[in-house]
DNA sequence: TTAATATATGATCACATATTCATGTAAAAG
DNA sequence: CTTTTACATGAATATGTGATCATATATTAA
């Protein structure tokens, strides 16, 4: 009659080969939290539209707000986040200021992502 | 003296030729829906860690708990969110349950946002 | 100077979400 | 059958987050 559950998972659970070879090649703690603070930028409806209204030329602010329907103070949040986490970058020219993709990496994540979920919807077996 | 803030932009802010490019090019909403519930399902902590240990072969739940060194509970949790966002995929041996990535974009969406973030911490101009 | 425009940002609030704890379920062993 | 093991899941709670509102800043024009 045990007193408690088990705290961890008995040995005969453990596939110590594969185990020991996918603890080898985990990524540094500091790449993986980097890489989790990416995709939670990319992570929500507005910020993905935004991307995607960006994908073949830069926009000012306002050119999001009319892409996006959406008000300027809710637009300029998001792009905060999406600075913040080195997905987008700006360039100011007189009163306004233009965004544009960070780089090549970001437009790929856009493309790959939007294939997987494309397939995912036609229902592939 | 105006009564209210202006509820869109005015006329010289937008930039016509781009704008209308840019609206034309948009995906779908559901496919923008569907990107952003992926991004999310890819932006956290635990789960980034969950696929970077998948990212050679399939684990188990219990494999998982001692890489993440988490409690089963919250590793069986977050590999629900994985399943309903279609980023992992599961099967069923005896008394175990094996994940592995879904496919291979999401290998290239770990690959790409890896040397993404890479990048940035090395401080590149 | 004052006013208008484009953008940024702090505060608030409603809602989402990650972890923990307790418990449920399913498969295998005794 | 009962027990054990591996995993799933509901409830509760604490923390995170997105939209709105009001306001601040910066640039340009009058």
């Amino acid at each position: 009659m045990p007193e408690k559950r088990a705290e961890v998972c008995q040995e005969e659970c453990f596939h110590p080969e594969m185990l020991a070879k996918a603890k080898k090649a985990m990524l540094p703690e500091e790449t993986l939290h980097d890489l989790a603070e990416l995709f939670k930028a990319l992570g929500d409806h507005t910020r993905v539209k935004i991307l995607n209204a960006l994908h073949h030329s830069e926009l000012c602010v306002c050119d999001l707000t009319s892409v996006l329907e959406m008000n300027q103070s809710a637009v300029s949040h998001q792009l905060r986040v999406l600075r913040a986490g080195k997905v987008v970058k700006s360039r100011k020219e007189g009163k306004n200021v233009f965004y544009s993709l960070d780089d090549v990496h970001i437009q790929q994540l856009i493309e790959i992502g939007s294939e997987h979920v494309i397939e995912q919807a036609h229902g592939k077996k």
